[in-house]
DNA sequence: TTGTAGGCGTTATCAC
DNA sequence: GTGATAACGCCTACAA
């Protein structure tokens, strides 16, 4: 039924070894044999069948992708980012997330088991001694995406949360003269959390800011839980050395609204920072000042070492960090006395 | 190096076949020999090599999606949902997208000729005459997203956009007693664009409200575009019978963020509705009125639809219709005289 | 119920 | 420069 390199062999009266050899070197079969065999090709429309192919390589030019969820744009991002760097490599992209309540080993298991995979990178929310167990039974090349384990014997990239939280804190304390953060977290379990407000800690302290039990929030980063308690908080809060720090933009984009609902003058008589850049921090009203963090790099990074990984498997282990980047907008203006 | 079905029988004092059986016909085999085998495999740690399993059944249970772009959470969202379905189905899912200036055949070519797919799920911006040619020339069972070509003979899934667009509105008129509703879209050659203010054209015409040519504009779906644009003309737009219909929630929030700018009370003295009901929606001010489009929803039937082809390759074309709903929030709030 | 043998479509290693 | 032929690892008649 479909044509193989048989076909196209007779068709072109050489042997399947000429055809082979068109399709892989094509530089060492003469040239007019060569014609010949790549106008067979064409006219039976034949494309190489990946299975054998990969049987002799032992090579499917595909790599996997697995996250610990697929909603919003971080996620988004990543893929965005390792998509084109896959393609630039040669690489075709297999995207799995864990999702309603299975954990990270059966989709690991599924994705390797059921999909041919040169290679994988893996982010997951958990990533226990038992994952890395799993992972490491593959016998697959992998990268570690979003945790930090110094030392480990595989490559990772990650994000330098705390030089962002700390530029930002700083740029609080020292541009716009701070006297009070609040701290606006997600979930007090949450890594990307609790690394924030550790580098919020020590800022506070290194500039000799008592930090307040009581301005430490632990929300879930959605907008309409941290609109609520500033509903509540906001006024309490405000004042000219008052600002927020939330954990990400979309809780910064609560507070503002709830702020200004409130009548509180923004930035004015209380600033607002949000982290991670994305698309809404240029849609609050006054724009959000946030840390860039950089989603599509971090995927793009992934698969960059995947890729060397497979081509050189014995290659030393690398460890990718990566920059947030300090955005100032107007949340968050200059000091307000001098 | 790697453990083949031969250690397996080797080790289980069994023939290949055998093997071979407990594997993909379990019930076949004596229960005794059938232990055997299964701790042999346990022991070693064999897993079937899918290059040769794929050689023998023709199939590789991976499918791909190709998207014109990964920017956002319409395309985020149309993976989650293909995603997810794809795993349902047992499939393994490839992701790609145009990018950087190539057109829809590179990458069809790309993905088809390194991946080994069992069916392809495509959207593209311009679903011409070539692509549905090239689509065909691949021999693979495919569907189509969000292009609608009544009678075409392959399998599709679309989303009503003019249903929703009507609905949206008739309620502008009939709730909110708008008698002049400015249209703000995105590219003029968007077919999404071109679908809604059509809609919106017609349901005018329905109600004897005059479509003023100078209320139309065509932007790019950008928030800043649409702020810049209304920070221009809000002042004149606004009125007790003024609404505006922006055709994604990104610009109605940029409208809003102006309109607020302008001290234009809203909803009272404009109304603005967006479309798409992503996660913005909810977090202007006042919340927004807007059509939810099945994002998700669509992923998932393109993939249901694919996953059935494949298993009936000569079932007649389905195509399947998603409807919008439309999501009352503040920003468009009761007519405004009674 | 189990084993033997042929074939799936390639690539690689030889000869010629 | 080209052509046989043996792998690659698995599945499936067919025979036992």
């Amino acid at each position: 039924m479909s044509v193989s390199i048989a076909d196209v062999a007779k068709r072109a009266k050489v042997s399947i070894s000429t055809v082979s050899r068109v399709i892989n070197r094509r530089n060492i079969v003469n040239p007019k044999t060569r014609e010949r065999v790549d106008v067979a090709i064409r006219e039976l429309g034949y494309r190489p069948n990946a299975f054998a192919r990969g049987l002799m390589l032992k090579k499917s030019d595909i790599v996997g992708l697995v996250l610990p969820d697929l909603h919003g744009e971080f996620y988004s991002e990543i893929i965005r980012g390792a998509s084109a760097q896959a393609r630039r490599d040669g690489y075709n992209l297999v995207i799995a997330s864990t999702q309603d309540g299975d954990d990270s080993h059966t989709i690991l298991h599924a994705v390797s088991q059921r999909a041919i995979l040169d290679g994988l990178a893996v982010m997951v929310s958990e990533l226990n001694g038992r994952v890395r167990d799993t992972l490491t039974k593959l016998r697959l090349p992998f990268v570690v995406l979003d945790d930090d384990i110094p030392g480990a014997p595989h490559d990772s990239v990650l994000i330098d949360q705390g030089s962002g939280a700390r530029a930002l804190v700083r740029h609080l304390i020292e541009t716009r003269g701070a006297r009070r953060i609040i701290f606006v977290g997600g979930l007090e379990t949450n890594v990307d959390t609790i690394a924030r407000f550790k580098a919020y800690r020590e800022e506070l302290e290194r500039a000799g800011i008592t930090a307040r039990e009581q301005d430490v929030f632990y929300l879930d980063y959605r907008y309409e839980t941290a609109y609520e308690l500033a509903r509540e908080r906001a006024c309490e809060w405000a004042g000219p050395g008052s600002c927020v720090f939330a954990a990400n933009d979309e809780m910064a984009a609560g507070i503002i609204a709830a702020a200004v609902a409130c009548r509180i003058k923004l930035p004015a008589d209380l600033g607002v920072v949000g982290f991670e850049d994305t698309r809404i921090a240029r849609m609050t009203s006054p724009p959000l000042t946030t840390v860039r963090v950089p989603m599509a790099r971090m995927g793009e990074e992934a698969l960059r070492l995947l890729c060397r990984r497979i081509a050189e498997p014995d290659s030393p282990a690398v460890r990718v960090s990566l920059e947030p980047e300090l955005i100032v907008r107007d949340s968050c203006a200059i000091r307000s006395r001098e």
